[in-house]
DNA sequence: AACTATTTATAAGA
DNA sequence: TTCTTATAAATAGTT
């Protein structure tokens, strides 16, 4: 289909079928895949080159769509498994129909598939969704204030850190001081690294500054009882600040300082 | 692979899903078709749809290129003789292990087993099931409405029926009391048929002014962007009572009348 | 195998 | 479902 079009009918020349069967085959398995994938169709594809070289694809197992298509027209007769029969009875097409069933019922929990059903049956299915959705918030809402109290005990542990911190400063300026005089004298790198341990304390504090301000004003928004997708936005915010409290970052973050005028 | 670049992953709105499963699969079998004439190739392909709706092709014959396809990987398994049955063997314990994990997410979605989900899991969960309730709650009310209409109009039907029935009902009490002066005279129990069918009437117009009245209610609900809660209750008040009117209930009406002072 | 001019397929919208 | 259209993807002929 470019360069020119091309009449469909058997290519002549034998090397330029070779060729264009290849390019195709891989054309070809590529767009079955894609379907399968897309559209969550069950699909087998045999191909026999002319010098009957086997190619196939099969999205789930080849043997299982084939025996699925041998059953598709004789199997209208089977009744609903009983329990007993689904515990004695594993067959492969029992099986199956399980698999069948149990997407069928995933599609209609998606609001598809839903011609078939009585409003008795569609009200039922609704009160279950809700039961489900009820019981998901719950236990989602539930994470989320334990991580949002691991997330302030961390921020109370750092400021308390940072509390210590500060009553050490003091020294290690004076180290640092001490370190400076000795690069006048000595070709020694601890000057820097003492600079950098400096500003990390300024780092932290501004990080802890911020924090703070956080932790407030989500506990506030908390206790009135404000809606949880405030909250989120903001646990998200504070997750982002956290997840940049490594050291490396702190240095980062220092080093940003440094080198602000 | 056009307008827009997609994803190649499950198309989640279904219409879409359904509009493309529909072209690419012509697409895909145009294909087939394609390279079996250009390269002679033998070619077979199985398709089944989300919904198990089963489409095929082969430039042969399905069965002569599974036979083949069989007869192929016989001539294989000479080198290793027990692959193919393990595959089979393997199916069964493929299929247990999918019907496991769709028993798992229906219970996800009913919101049990959630203890191992992260966060980000949870939500897209929660996500999930809103979409699902929102459809599931389209069609149940898309059916309520539907059914409510019908209701309305066999109401109509009802009421024009009684007016027509209304205009014969002077010559039917001419009837009656022809036959109260006959009893006088005779055994026959003419009569009593002839004052239930008087009192029937008076049963109707009865009913029918409630009808009416409940019509009126409904569709004021409905114009009024009412919450469906009500609408639904009012429903199931109209369907109890139309439920009664078959000719037994009228009969118990009318007599309900006749027995009142 | 790569390239690329074209043809085809198709996603989105009606 | 079918049509249209802009664009992505496939690929025929060539190197």
């Amino acid at each position: 289909m470019t360069r020119k079009r091309i009449q469909i009918k058997k290519i002549d020349n034998i090397s330029s079928r070779q060729v264009t069967f290849s390019k195709r085959r891989k054309g070809l398995f590529k767009k079955a895949q894609e379907l399968s994938t897309l559209c969550d169709a069950d699909i087998a594809l045999i191909v026999f080159s002319a010098t009957s070289k086997l190619f196939e694809y099969a999205s789930s197992s080849m043997h299982q769509v084939i025996e699925r298509r041998d059953s598709h027209s004789a199997m209208n007769r089977l009744d609903r498994p009983s329990i007993e029969l689904q515990i004695e009875n594993d067959s492969n097409e029992i099986l199956r129909k399980k698999v069948e069933d149990k997407n069928r019922e995933l599609r209609q929990m998606n609001g598809e598939d839903l011609q078939g059903l009585t409003l008795q049956e569609l009200h039922k299915l609704e009160e279950h969704l809700k039961r489900g959705l009820i019981n998901v918030s719950k236990v989602k809402d539930e994470k989320l204030m334990q991580e949002i109290s691991t997330l302030k005990r961390k921020g109370v542990e750092l400021m308390e850190e940072n509390q210590r911190l500060k009553q050490v400063v003091p020294s290690l300026i004076h180290v640092h001081r001490q370190s400076s005089e000795s690069i006048l004298s000595n070709s020694s790198n601890l000057p820097e690294d003492g600079g950098s341990d400096t500003s990390l304390k300024l780092g932290l504090v501004y990080c802890n500054y911020h924090l703070k301000l956080m932790c407030e004003w989500q506990y506030a928004l908390y206790i009135e009882g404000l809606g949880f997708n405030l909250l989120r936005n903001f646990y998200e915010d504070l997750k982002v600040l956290l997840s940049r409290r490594t050291v490396e970052d702190f240095r980062y973050l220092s080093n940003e300082r440094k080198f602000m005028p």
